[in-house]
DNA sequence: CAAAATATGGAGGTCATCTCCACTTGTCAA
DNA sequence: TTGACAAGTGGAGATGACCTCCATATTTTG
């Protein structure tokens, strides 16, 4: 399942050169200062390899995220075995942002290539979506989260965090955040009857009069 | 103010021109899959006008992005002058999430450049937030809200809504986080004492075991 | 109306991206 | 081991977007 296709031998050592140094190229944030070409001479191949192992700058983000999502879907799977779900839910996303904060180059180059790419790195996501999602659900069934909101917002507060990286306090902030969305889930607030979001239609909405 | 430099009649015509058609394109969401040559020809004026009258394609969005956050801080004031503190908070992100939903191809553009930009539109944003501080502020006066989370951390999560625009069921989960942001903002759920976000380290956190 | 100031536009220089193919390296059967 | 075929390599150069520059055109002013 890892390995999809036969490499050739060279091949593969040329593969994991050119992970090894996008990896070290992201953490430090210069993936978008850097010529496509030199990366390929700074990993030391050829300006042909690199295109025939991934076509794309995406391709290559793509692959280097794979990774990084592994290893927090990996935490949520552990987080979920051991502690309460509600429990579980907070600690994954509290530690979310330590990860996010640790790794400020990275989630910078993600940012970017999820808000410019056509649809990029779905996959990567997905995983990462399918541990929220069954985080929240644990925490659904057992009482402790509404079940009228999507897992899918949480997801989306959490690619404001990272999008968002370039904040003044982004820390405080990120925070904040987390801690408004888990008090948001928390179960109803006022009894029982929790109204859907119904929106009423406001005001004049269109941009321009 | 509007003019802060007195523009050649005929300059002033081009700039309008240039400006009419980016608000066009953006709209479209093609701005991004557009030459800015193309572009320059598109608005009917030559390559150097377009450079003299916006040096960066940045500068362009944020032109345009100038008027979209005035409309919008406008009609905050307006609801702050209208509503009880709360409401005119609720109304307003709700407001917020048509207004992107209406203008979809001006949000993407917007979440791409925030992304990639080096502090792009800092100015424009500024406006926004100021906006959005103010009607929070109010409803932490008037004891609704909770203090304990600063605003900035609304504007983190309408920032997500934003940026992820391209996500399948897009609208219900832009609901869903403005449901769980406002909930979130309600003043202690637990009685009084609401604990700070304290975080106590999780578990492993650096990125490669 | 003439001259000075201001603005125009597009031809062309510069530079990152990506393709292509003559050559090297690895693999496998005999 | 060796030969021969497949798989992979790398970098020269085509491509095309971005931006600059300046001879020319348009406004404004005295």
């Amino acid at each position: 399942m890892t390995t999809h296709k036969p490499l050739r031998a060279d091949a593969q050592r040329n593969r994991e050169a050119l992970l090894a140094k996008a990896r070290e190229v992201f953490d430090a944030g210069d993936f978008f200062d850097l010529r496509f070409d030199d990366f390929a001479r700074l990993a030391g191949v050829g300006t042909g390899t690199l295109y025939r192992h991934f076509p794309t700058r995406e391709a290559l983000a793509e692959a280097v995220y794979h990774e990084e999502v592994a290893t927090l879907c990996d935490r949520a799977r552990q987080l979920q075995a051991t502690l309460p779900a509600a429990e579980a839910l907070a600690t994954f996303l509290r530690g979310m942002v330590d990860h996010i904060d640790a790794h400020e180059g990275l989630a910078r180059t993600l940012a970017t290539l999820m808000a410019s790419g056509s649809g990029t790195m779905a996959e990567g996501s997905r995983a990462l979506e399918q541990a929220v999602t069954d985080l929240v659900a644990a925490a659904v069934r057992d009482g402790t989260v509404r079940d009228d909101v999507d897992a899918g917002a949480v997801m989306m507060a959490l690619h404001g965090i990272g999008a968002a990286h370039d904040r003044p306090d982004w820390r405080a902030e990120a925070d904040g955040v987390i801690t408004l969305v888990l008090d948001g889930l928390r179960r109803s607030h006022s009894g029982d009857g929790q109204r859907e979001h119904e929106q009423e239609s406001v005001v004049d909405q269109s941009g321009v009069p």
